[in-house]
DNA sequence: TATTGACTTAGAGTCGACTCCATATGATAA
DNA sequence: TTATCATATGGAGTCGACTCTAAGTCAATA
């Protein structure tokens, strides 16, 4: 695949995809003769993964180290799995964070809803 | 309360205390004679939201403007009201994110721990 | 074959959100 | 009263994560 496919395919853009490929968040892609990007299955499977994580936002610094584990084979597969659980408690607290924003935006909103039928704005704590 | 006893109470650093009234994220603080801060319950009212809401990640650019409708008086409870649930959406739309990431998450932890037990480490697609 | 378009690199620029610094002034303890 | 501490301001600096630019190369169409 070429580079303007993975691009649409993933809605990423070129520039970034380069990026992440040049500071190492995920392994180089392979290249034709003349030089150009040829994405493997493989090579697509990091970009999804990539996109997956940093959506979430989970750190480019996290995901480089992730990235240099794998490549180091089959004896960091502990090392592996202790980054994830770590990102894994890490943005569970932030799902916390974020539902208790929700209930608070709920409330709120409820609140104008209501005002904008009694045309009274009470105290809010 | 001195700023100093507000930074304590919410775990927000002086330095960003001062940064979020001179962008107008929050009101004008009172102050003493000597010009020193001077932090309402109101104040703190204000604090405590933006503390939730940046916590959540939403953006410094909405919350101004809340400030600012919310400082323009009651013809802007609508507009608040809008503004709010527009962020609402934004904000499930990224909790949904983290949710589809911590599905992954959980699918790679597991198929580790897996491969910790048999010594393999199957093709993940 | 000439030109257009896709792709390459290195490096600079941008943006959001702080965070730090220098300098000045008001407040408190010795 | 003197020294130290808390706070003030404006502006510069930092950091993460891109995003853009310039200059060059390779590939495909007229």
């Amino acid at each position: 695949m070429t580079i303007t496919e993975v691009s649409k395919k993933y809605d990423i853009s070129q520039d970034t995809l380069r990026y992440y490929e040049r500071i190492g968040l995920i392994p180089a892609v392979n290249r034709t003769k003349g030089g150009n990007r040829d994405y493997t299955e493989e090579s697509c499977g990091w970009i999804e993964l990539a996109k997956c994580m940093r959506s979430a936002g989970i750190p480019i610094e996290a995901l480089i180290e992730y990235c240099a584990l794998t490549l180091q084979g089959e004896e960091t597969i502990t090392a592996r799995k202790e980054l994830l659980v770590e990102e894994r408690r890490k943005l569970l607290e932030k799902i916390e964070d974020m539902q208790k924003t929700m209930d608070k935006l709920n409330y709120k909103i409820d609140r104008y809803e209501k005002a904008e039928i009694t045309g009274v704005l009470s105290w809010d704590k």
